[in-house]
DNA sequence: ACTATTCTGTCATAGTGTGCCATAAGTCAT
DNA sequence: ATGACTTATGGCACACTATGACAGAATAGT
Protein backbone atom coordinates (compact mmCIF):
# COMPACT_ATOMS: atom_id res chain seq x y z
CA UNK A 1 0.00 0.00 0.00
CA UNK A 2 1.67 3.19 -1.44
CA UNK A 3 1.80 6.50 0.95
CA UNK A 4 -0.86 8.29 -0.61
CA UNK A 5 -3.33 5.57 0.35
CA UNK A 6 -1.83 5.37 3.66
CA UNK A 7 -2.55 8.95 4.12
CA UNK A 8 -6.12 8.94 2.45
CA UNK A 9 -6.79 5.93 5.27
CA UNK A 10 -5.59 8.52 8.03
CA UNK A 11 -7.28 11.15 6.61
CA UNK A 12 -10.67 9.38 6.48
CA UNK A 13 -10.18 8.30 10.10
CA UNK A 14 -9.10 11.73 11.79
CA UNK A 15 -11.93 12.83 10.43
CA UNK A 16 -14.03 10.74 11.63
CA UNK A 17 -12.68 10.65 15.25
CA UNK A 18 -12.99 14.52 15.60
CA UNK A 19 -16.28 14.47 14.01
CA UNK A 20 -17.74 11.94 16.27
CA UNK A 21 -16.27 13.61 19.53
CA UNK A 22 -17.65 16.64 18.05
CA UNK A 23 -20.98 15.06 17.95
CA UNK A 24 -21.03 13.91 21.03
CA UNK A 25 -19.69 17.11 22.82
CA UNK A 26 -21.52 19.69 21.31
CA UNK A 27 -24.64 17.48 19.39
CA UNK A 28 -25.10 16.49 15.84
CA UNK A 29 -26.82 19.68 14.36
CA UNK A 30 -25.11 21.80 15.65
CA UNK A 31 -21.78 21.01 14.61
CA UNK A 32 -20.88 22.19 11.17
CA UNK A 33 -18.97 20.79 8.59
CA UNK A 34 -16.94 23.73 9.02
CA UNK A 35 -15.66 22.60 12.60
CA UNK A 36 -15.18 19.28 11.63
CA UNK A 37 -12.80 20.28 9.08
CA UNK A 38 -11.24 22.75 11.06
CA UNK A 39 -10.42 20.31 13.68
CA UNK A 40 -8.37 17.76 11.28
CA UNK A 41 -6.63 20.77 8.93
CA UNK A 42 -8.74 20.14 6.25
CA UNK A 43 -10.66 22.27 3.59
CA UNK A 44 -14.50 21.82 4.08
CA UNK A 45 -14.51 21.05 0.13
CA UNK A 46 -12.21 17.94 0.99
CA UNK A 47 -14.31 16.47 3.61
CA UNK A 48 -17.05 16.53 0.77
CA UNK A 49 -14.63 13.89 -0.90
CA UNK A 50 -14.02 11.95 1.51
CA UNK A 51 -18.02 11.65 2.92
CA UNK A 52 -20.83 12.46 0.31
CA UNK A 53 -22.85 14.39 3.22
CA UNK A 54 -22.33 14.88 7.20
CA UNK A 55 -25.13 12.01 7.24
CA UNK A 56 -22.85 9.24 5.53
CA UNK A 57 -20.25 10.47 7.67
CA UNK A 58 -22.82 9.40 11.05
CA UNK A 59 -23.05 6.16 9.09
CA UNK A 60 -20.09 5.20 7.52
CA UNK A 61 -20.17 1.64 9.61
CA UNK A 62 -23.45 0.50 7.19
CA UNK A 63 -20.39 0.52 3.66
CA UNK A 64 -18.96 -2.40 6.35
CA UNK A 65 -22.01 -4.07 7.62
CA UNK A 66 -23.45 -4.21 4.47
CA UNK A 67 -20.18 -5.79 2.34
CA UNK A 68 -19.81 -8.41 5.63
CA UNK A 69 -23.91 -9.51 4.74
CA UNK A 70 -23.64 -9.59 1.22
CA UNK A 71 -20.00 -11.29 1.34
CA UNK A 72 -21.15 -14.12 3.75
CA UNK A 73 -24.99 -14.21 1.41
CA UNK A 74 -22.55 -15.07 -1.24
CA UNK A 75 -21.10 -18.07 0.50
CA UNK A 76 -24.05 -19.87 2.24
CA UNK A 77 -25.66 -22.48 0.03
CA UNK A 78 -28.16 -21.85 -2.71
CA UNK A 79 -30.65 -24.18 -1.19
CA UNK A 80 -30.32 -23.11 1.80
CA UNK A 81 -33.62 -21.56 3.36
CA UNK A 82 -33.56 -17.62 2.67
CA UNK A 83 -33.96 -16.06 6.07
CA UNK A 84 -31.56 -18.83 7.49
CA UNK A 85 -28.80 -17.40 5.51
CA UNK A 86 -30.01 -13.98 6.23
CA UNK A 87 -29.21 -14.85 10.00
CA UNK A 88 -26.17 -16.19 9.29
CA UNK A 89 -24.66 -13.27 7.34
CA UNK A 90 -26.12 -11.10 10.48
CA UNK A 91 -24.09 -13.19 13.24
CA UNK A 92 -21.02 -12.56 10.70
CA UNK A 93 -21.41 -8.67 11.26
CA UNK A 94 -21.93 -9.59 14.83
CA UNK A 95 -18.69 -11.33 15.08
CA UNK A 96 -16.60 -8.40 13.20
CA UNK A 97 -18.01 -6.31 15.65
CA UNK A 98 -16.94 -8.62 18.82
CA UNK A 99 -13.52 -8.90 17.30
CA UNK A 100 -12.91 -5.61 16.67
CA UNK A 101 -10.19 -3.88 18.99
CA UNK A 102 -9.20 -0.90 20.18
CA UNK A 103 -10.55 2.29 18.37
CA UNK A 104 -12.27 0.58 15.88
CA UNK A 105 -14.46 -0.93 19.45
CA UNK A 106 -13.89 2.49 20.84
CA UNK A 107 -15.77 3.83 17.27
CA UNK A 108 -18.45 1.58 17.49
CA UNK A 109 -19.62 2.71 21.11
CA UNK A 110 -18.92 6.22 20.50
CA UNK A 111 -21.61 5.82 17.24
CA UNK A 112 -23.84 3.76 19.54
CA UNK A 113 -24.24 6.48 22.02
CA UNK A 114 -24.01 9.10 19.02
CA UNK A 115 -27.45 7.28 17.77
CA UNK A 116 -29.02 7.02 21.04
CA UNK A 117 -28.69 10.53 21.83
CA UNK A 118 -29.92 11.54 18.38
CA UNK A 119 -33.72 9.98 17.40
CA UNK A 120 -33.18 12.12 13.93
CA UNK A 121 -29.97 9.94 13.29
CA UNK A 122 -32.04 6.69 13.82
CA UNK A 123 -34.25 8.09 10.78
CA UNK A 124 -30.97 8.19 8.30
CA UNK A 125 -29.79 5.24 9.66
CA UNK A 126 -33.19 3.31 8.99
CA UNK A 127 -32.97 5.16 5.69
CA UNK A 128 -29.59 3.63 4.70
CA UNK A 129 -30.88 0.60 5.68
CA UNK A 130 -33.60 0.49 2.91
CA UNK A 131 -30.87 0.70 0.64
CA UNK A 132 -29.27 -2.38 1.77
CA UNK A 133 -32.48 -3.85 2.08
CA UNK A 134 -32.96 -3.07 -1.75
CA UNK A 135 -29.63 -5.40 -2.44
CA UNK A 136 -31.02 -8.05 -0.61
CA UNK A 137 -33.67 -8.06 -2.20
CA UNK A 138 -32.23 -8.69 -5.14
CA UNK A 139 -30.08 -10.75 -3.93
CA UNK A 140 -32.72 -13.07 -1.87
CA UNK A 141 -34.81 -13.02 -4.96
CA UNK A 142 -32.33 -14.79 -7.10
CA UNK A 143 -32.26 -17.27 -4.84
CA UNK A 144 -35.90 -18.03 -4.76
CA UNK A 145 -36.25 -17.76 -8.02
CA UNK A 146 -38.71 -14.84 -7.93
CA UNK A 147 -39.24 -11.57 -9.75
CA UNK A 148 -38.39 -8.91 -6.82
CA UNK A 149 -40.99 -6.56 -8.49
CA UNK A 150 -43.74 -8.82 -8.19
CA UNK A 151 -42.95 -11.55 -4.93
CA UNK A 152 -43.79 -9.98 -1.48
CA UNK A 153 -42.69 -12.93 0.50
CA UNK A 154 -38.82 -12.18 -0.77
CA UNK A 155 -39.36 -8.34 0.60
CA UNK A 156 -41.11 -9.34 3.57
CA UNK A 157 -38.00 -12.23 4.42
CA UNK A 158 -35.69 -9.62 4.11
CA UNK A 159 -37.44 -7.15 6.33
CA UNK A 160 -37.83 -9.37 8.94
CA UNK A 161 -33.97 -9.96 8.79
CA UNK A 162 -33.29 -6.02 8.94
CA UNK A 163 -35.73 -5.80 11.58
CA UNK A 164 -34.05 -8.04 13.55
CA UNK A 165 -30.51 -6.60 13.39
CA UNK A 166 -31.94 -3.17 14.04
CA UNK A 167 -33.70 -4.17 17.04
CA UNK A 168 -30.64 -6.07 18.45
CA UNK A 169 -28.52 -2.69 17.75
CA UNK A 170 -31.31 0.00 19.54
CA UNK A 171 -32.12 -2.02 22.02
CA UNK A 172 -31.69 -1.76 24.95
CA UNK A 173 -30.13 1.56 25.22
CA UNK A 174 -27.99 1.75 27.69
CA UNK A 175 -24.39 1.99 27.52
CA UNK A 176 -22.36 -1.77 27.81
CA UNK A 177 -19.31 -3.02 26.88
CA UNK A 178 -18.83 -4.23 22.91
CA UNK A 179 -19.43 -7.83 23.78
CA UNK A 180 -22.23 -7.07 26.01
CA UNK A 181 -23.99 -5.51 22.82
CA UNK A 182 -23.28 -8.28 20.75
CA UNK A 183 -24.61 -10.19 23.34
CA UNK A 184 -27.83 -8.37 22.72
CA UNK A 185 -27.58 -8.66 18.94
CA UNK A 186 -27.10 -12.78 18.95
CA UNK A 187 -29.99 -12.42 21.71
CA UNK A 188 -32.72 -10.67 18.79
CA UNK A 189 -31.54 -12.84 15.68
CA UNK A 190 -32.76 -16.24 18.60
CA UNK A 191 -35.75 -14.24 19.32
CA UNK A 192 -36.83 -13.85 16.05
CA UNK A 193 -35.58 -17.40 15.26
CA UNK A 194 -37.79 -18.52 17.73
CA UNK A 195 -40.90 -16.03 16.51
CA UNK A 196 -41.57 -17.35 13.02
CA UNK A 197 -42.97 -20.55 12.06
CA UNK A 198 -40.87 -23.24 10.55
CA UNK A 199 -40.36 -23.79 6.67
CA UNK A 200 -42.45 -19.60 6.54
CA UNK A 201 -39.79 -18.55 4.31
CA UNK A 202 -39.82 -21.18 1.50
CA UNK B 1 -64.90 26.25 10.88
CA UNK B 2 -64.08 29.49 10.21
CA UNK B 3 -62.98 31.23 6.54
CA UNK B 4 -59.48 31.53 8.39
CA UNK B 5 -58.91 27.72 8.71
CA UNK B 6 -61.03 26.75 5.22
CA UNK B 7 -58.37 29.71 3.71
CA UNK B 8 -55.42 27.43 5.78
CA UNK B 9 -56.48 24.19 4.33
CA UNK B 10 -57.57 25.19 0.84
CA UNK B 11 -53.78 26.76 0.40
CA UNK B 12 -52.02 23.54 2.12
CA UNK B 13 -53.84 21.18 -0.53
CA UNK B 14 -53.17 23.33 -3.33
CA UNK B 15 -49.52 23.21 -2.33
CA UNK B 16 -49.41 19.56 -1.89
CA UNK B 17 -51.11 19.00 -5.41
CA UNK B 18 -48.63 21.81 -7.09
CA UNK B 19 -45.70 20.19 -5.27
CA UNK B 20 -46.80 16.75 -6.44
CA UNK B 21 -47.01 17.37 -9.80
CA UNK B 22 -43.92 18.83 -10.40
CA UNK B 23 -42.07 16.26 -8.77
CA UNK B 24 -43.74 13.64 -11.16
CA UNK B 25 -43.10 16.08 -13.82
CA UNK B 26 -39.14 17.34 -13.13
CA UNK B 27 -38.17 14.90 -10.08
CA UNK B 28 -37.90 15.34 -6.52
CA UNK B 29 -34.35 16.72 -5.68
CA UNK B 30 -34.61 19.13 -9.12
CA UNK B 31 -37.24 20.67 -8.16
CA UNK B 32 -37.25 24.19 -5.67
CA UNK B 33 -39.13 25.02 -2.90
CA UNK B 34 -39.21 28.44 -4.65
CA UNK B 35 -40.92 26.54 -7.96
CA UNK B 36 -43.68 25.29 -5.75
CA UNK B 37 -44.19 28.55 -4.15
CA UNK B 38 -44.67 30.22 -6.86
CA UNK B 39 -47.52 27.69 -8.24
CA UNK B 40 -49.17 28.41 -5.63
CA UNK B 41 -48.38 32.11 -5.65
CA UNK B 42 -47.61 31.93 -1.93
CA UNK B 43 -43.68 33.38 -0.58
CA UNK B 44 -41.32 30.47 0.09
CA UNK B 45 -41.13 31.42 3.38
CA UNK B 46 -45.18 30.46 3.99
CA UNK B 47 -44.40 27.37 2.25
CA UNK B 48 -41.98 26.04 5.41
CA UNK B 49 -44.59 27.52 7.52
CA UNK B 50 -47.26 25.36 6.30
CA UNK B 51 -44.52 22.46 5.78
CA UNK B 52 -40.97 21.82 8.13
CA UNK B 53 -39.53 20.70 5.22
CA UNK B 54 -39.62 19.37 1.41
CA UNK B 55 -39.68 15.90 2.78
CA UNK B 56 -42.28 16.42 4.99
CA UNK B 57 -44.69 17.60 2.10
CA UNK B 58 -43.88 14.78 0.48
CA UNK B 59 -44.44 12.45 3.33
CA UNK B 60 -47.95 14.30 4.87
CA UNK B 61 -49.74 11.19 4.19
CA UNK B 62 -47.84 9.85 7.35
CA UNK B 63 -49.14 11.88 9.38
CA UNK B 64 -52.24 10.94 8.66
CA UNK B 65 -51.77 7.29 8.85
CA UNK B 66 -50.12 7.42 12.00
CA UNK B 67 -53.05 9.01 13.63
CA UNK B 68 -55.03 6.07 12.38
CA UNK B 69 -53.07 3.70 13.83
CA UNK B 70 -52.82 4.90 17.05
CA UNK B 71 -56.30 5.45 17.63
CA UNK B 72 -57.35 2.11 16.57
CA UNK B 73 -54.64 0.65 18.93
CA UNK B 74 -56.50 2.57 21.84
CA UNK B 75 -59.84 1.00 20.90
CA UNK B 76 -58.39 -2.55 21.14
CA UNK B 77 -58.89 -4.56 24.04
CA UNK B 78 -56.04 -4.35 26.33
CA UNK B 79 -55.22 -8.00 26.66
CA UNK B 80 -55.64 -8.47 22.90
CA UNK B 81 -52.38 -10.15 21.52
CA UNK B 82 -50.06 -7.38 20.57
CA UNK B 83 -49.39 -8.38 16.84
CA UNK B 84 -52.90 -8.89 16.32
CA UNK B 85 -53.95 -5.32 18.02
CA UNK B 86 -51.49 -4.13 15.52
CA UNK B 87 -52.35 -5.89 12.35
CA UNK B 88 -56.00 -4.42 13.05
CA UNK B 89 -54.84 -0.60 13.03
CA UNK B 90 -52.61 -1.82 10.25
CA UNK B 91 -56.30 -2.70 8.85
CA UNK B 92 -57.94 0.20 9.46
CA UNK B 93 -55.29 2.59 7.43
CA UNK B 94 -55.87 -0.10 4.85
CA UNK B 95 -60.04 1.11 4.99
CA UNK B 96 -59.34 4.40 5.15
CA UNK B 97 -57.31 4.65 1.80
CA UNK B 98 -59.48 2.36 -0.02
CA UNK B 99 -62.80 4.44 1.23
CA UNK B 100 -60.47 7.98 0.25
CA UNK B 101 -62.44 9.30 -3.44
CA UNK B 102 -61.35 11.74 -5.96
CA UNK B 103 -58.75 13.99 -5.55
CA UNK B 104 -57.77 12.20 -2.32
CA UNK B 105 -57.49 8.85 -4.05
CA UNK B 106 -55.57 10.82 -6.67
CA UNK B 107 -53.01 12.46 -4.75
CA UNK B 108 -52.61 8.39 -2.76
CA UNK B 109 -51.75 7.37 -6.03
CA UNK B 110 -49.05 10.24 -7.20
CA UNK B 111 -47.11 9.68 -3.65
CA UNK B 112 -46.92 5.99 -4.94
CA UNK B 113 -45.66 6.83 -7.88
CA UNK B 114 -43.34 9.38 -6.49
CA UNK B 115 -42.14 6.96 -3.99
CA UNK B 116 -42.08 4.59 -7.05
CA UNK B 117 -39.23 6.51 -8.91
CA UNK B 118 -37.33 7.83 -6.15
CA UNK B 119 -35.33 5.65 -3.99
CA UNK B 120 -34.50 8.50 -1.73
CA UNK B 121 -37.67 9.29 -1.21
CA UNK B 122 -38.17 5.67 0.20
CA UNK B 123 -35.29 6.19 2.81
CA UNK B 124 -37.01 9.39 4.15
CA UNK B 125 -40.31 7.60 4.30
CA UNK B 126 -38.94 4.62 6.52
CA UNK B 127 -36.93 7.45 8.04
CA UNK B 128 -40.68 8.86 9.02
CA UNK B 129 -41.71 5.54 9.60
CA UNK B 130 -38.91 5.05 12.48
CA UNK B 131 -40.51 7.90 14.20
CA UNK B 132 -43.69 6.23 14.24
CA UNK B 133 -42.02 3.05 15.21
CA UNK B 134 -41.03 4.78 18.57
CA UNK B 135 -44.20 5.86 19.30
CA UNK B 136 -45.72 2.52 19.14
CA UNK B 137 -43.12 1.06 20.83
CA UNK B 138 -44.15 3.09 23.46
CA UNK B 139 -48.21 1.95 23.63
CA UNK B 140 -47.17 -1.79 23.02
CA UNK B 141 -44.70 -1.78 25.82
CA UNK B 142 -47.57 -0.36 28.00
CA UNK B 143 -49.60 -3.64 26.72
CA UNK B 144 -47.26 -5.53 27.78
CA UNK B 145 -46.16 -4.19 30.75
CA UNK B 146 -42.81 -4.11 30.01
CA UNK B 147 -39.99 -1.36 30.13
CA UNK B 148 -39.60 -0.17 26.53
CA UNK B 149 -35.97 0.49 27.15
CA UNK B 150 -35.26 -3.40 27.91
CA UNK B 151 -37.62 -5.33 26.29
CA UNK B 152 -36.57 -6.65 22.90
CA UNK B 153 -40.05 -8.48 22.13
CA UNK B 154 -42.04 -5.14 22.65
CA UNK B 155 -39.81 -3.66 19.63
CA UNK B 156 -39.54 -6.91 17.53
CA UNK B 157 -43.35 -6.84 17.03
CA UNK B 158 -43.55 -3.41 16.32
CA UNK B 159 -40.85 -3.56 13.54
CA UNK B 160 -42.17 -7.02 11.99
CA UNK B 161 -45.41 -5.02 12.29
CA UNK B 162 -44.46 -1.76 10.27
CA UNK B 163 -42.17 -3.66 7.76
CA UNK B 164 -45.92 -5.63 6.86
CA UNK B 165 -47.09 -2.31 6.37
CA UNK B 166 -44.19 -1.02 4.22
CA UNK B 167 -43.93 -4.50 2.04
CA UNK B 168 -47.46 -4.29 1.53
CA UNK B 169 -47.25 -0.55 0.52
CA UNK B 170 -44.44 -0.78 -2.11
CA UNK B 171 -44.35 -4.16 -3.57
CA UNK B 172 -44.97 -4.77 -6.09
CA UNK B 173 -44.07 -1.43 -7.86
CA UNK B 174 -46.09 -1.09 -10.52
CA UNK B 175 -49.42 0.68 -11.24
CA UNK B 176 -52.54 -0.27 -10.51
CA UNK B 177 -56.25 1.45 -8.90
CA UNK B 178 -56.69 2.49 -5.21
CA UNK B 179 -58.44 -0.73 -4.51
CA UNK B 180 -55.94 -2.69 -6.18
CA UNK B 181 -53.04 -1.62 -4.71
CA UNK B 182 -54.76 -1.95 -1.22
CA UNK B 183 -55.81 -5.48 -1.86
CA UNK B 184 -52.05 -6.10 -2.28
CA UNK B 185 -51.45 -4.39 1.34
CA UNK B 186 -54.12 -6.87 2.64
CA UNK B 187 -52.44 -9.70 1.19
CA UNK B 188 -48.94 -8.70 2.82
CA UNK B 189 -50.93 -8.34 6.48
CA UNK B 190 -52.17 -11.78 5.70
CA UNK B 191 -48.50 -13.29 4.62
CA UNK B 192 -46.89 -12.03 8.26
CA UNK B 193 -49.43 -13.61 9.81
CA UNK B 194 -48.98 -17.06 8.12
CA UNK B 195 -45.82 -16.80 9.00
CA UNK B 196 -45.28 -16.10 12.99
CA UNK B 197 -45.72 -18.58 15.05
CA UNK B 198 -48.71 -18.55 17.23
CA UNK B 199 -48.47 -16.61 20.56
CA UNK B 200 -45.29 -15.58 19.13
CA UNK B 201 -46.01 -12.25 20.91
CA UNK B 202 -47.37 -12.52 24.19
C1' DA C 1 14.59 14.27 -12.71
C1' DC C 2 10.37 14.37 -15.67
C1' DT C 3 5.72 13.65 -16.49
C1' DA C 4 1.15 11.95 -15.49
C1' DT C 5 -2.06 11.19 -12.03
C1' DT C 6 -4.42 12.21 -8.09
C1' DC C 7 -5.45 14.99 -4.15
C1' DT C 8 -6.26 19.49 -2.19
C1' DG C 9 -7.63 24.42 -1.48
C1' DT C 10 -10.04 28.51 -3.15
C1' DC C 11 -13.82 30.62 -5.15
C1' DA C 12 -18.44 30.77 -6.78
C1' DT C 13 -23.06 29.15 -6.57
C1' DA C 14 -27.61 26.82 -5.66
C1' DG C 15 -30.79 25.37 -2.41
C1' DT C 16 -32.84 24.36 2.30
C1' DG C 17 -34.30 26.05 6.48
C1' DT C 18 -34.88 29.77 10.37
C1' DG C 19 -35.29 34.19 13.06
C1' DC C 20 -37.12 38.72 12.97
C1' DC C 21 -40.09 42.45 12.07
C1' DA C 22 -43.50 44.99 9.62
C1' DT C 23 -47.84 44.50 7.30
C1' DA C 24 -52.14 42.51 5.83
C1' DA C 25 -56.06 39.73 6.67
C1' DG C 26 -59.52 37.42 9.61
C1' DT C 27 -62.04 37.49 14.28
C1' DC C 28 -64.72 39.29 17.80
C1' DA C 29 -66.36 42.68 20.71
C1' DT C 30 -69.45 46.85 21.16
C1' DA D 1 -69.55 49.43 10.86
C1' DT D 2 -65.57 50.73 13.88
C1' DG D 3 -62.24 49.51 16.72
C1' DA D 4 -59.04 46.37 19.14
C1' DC D 5 -57.09 41.83 19.02
C1' DT D 6 -55.19 37.71 17.00
C1' DT D 7 -53.09 35.27 13.42
C1' DA D 8 -51.22 34.59 8.75
C1' DT D 9 -48.15 36.38 5.38
C1' DG D 10 -44.16 38.60 2.99
C1' DG D 11 -39.58 40.27 2.84
C1' DC D 12 -35.11 40.46 4.51
C1' DA D 13 -30.95 38.62 6.36
C1' DC D 14 -28.51 34.73 7.60
C1' DA D 15 -26.34 29.97 8.57
C1' DC D 16 -25.50 25.68 6.71
C1' DT D 17 -25.07 21.78 3.37
C1' DA D 18 -23.58 20.44 -0.96
C1' DT D 19 -21.59 20.82 -5.77
C1' DG D 20 -18.95 22.51 -9.85
C1' DA D 21 -14.77 24.57 -11.83
C1' DC D 22 -10.11 25.59 -11.81
C1' DA D 23 -5.37 26.08 -10.22
C1' DG D 24 -1.68 24.43 -7.62
C1' DA D 25 0.62 20.83 -4.61
C1' DA D 26 1.80 16.21 -3.55
C1' DT D 27 2.68 11.55 -5.08
C1' DA D 28 3.61 7.71 -8.46
C1' DG D 29 5.86 5.53 -12.31
C1' DT D 30 9.68 5.56 -15.40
Amino acid sequence: MGLRERKKEKTRLAIIDAALDLFLEQGYESTTVEQIAGVVDVSPRTFFRYFTSKDHLALWFHDHGEEIILETLADRPQDEPPFTALMHALRAVLTDVECSTGEDAERFLKLRRLLDANPHLIGRSVARGAQTERRLAEVIAARRGADPDKDQLTHLIVAFAMSTMRVGFECPRRDGTVAEIAARMAESIDLAERSLRPGWDL
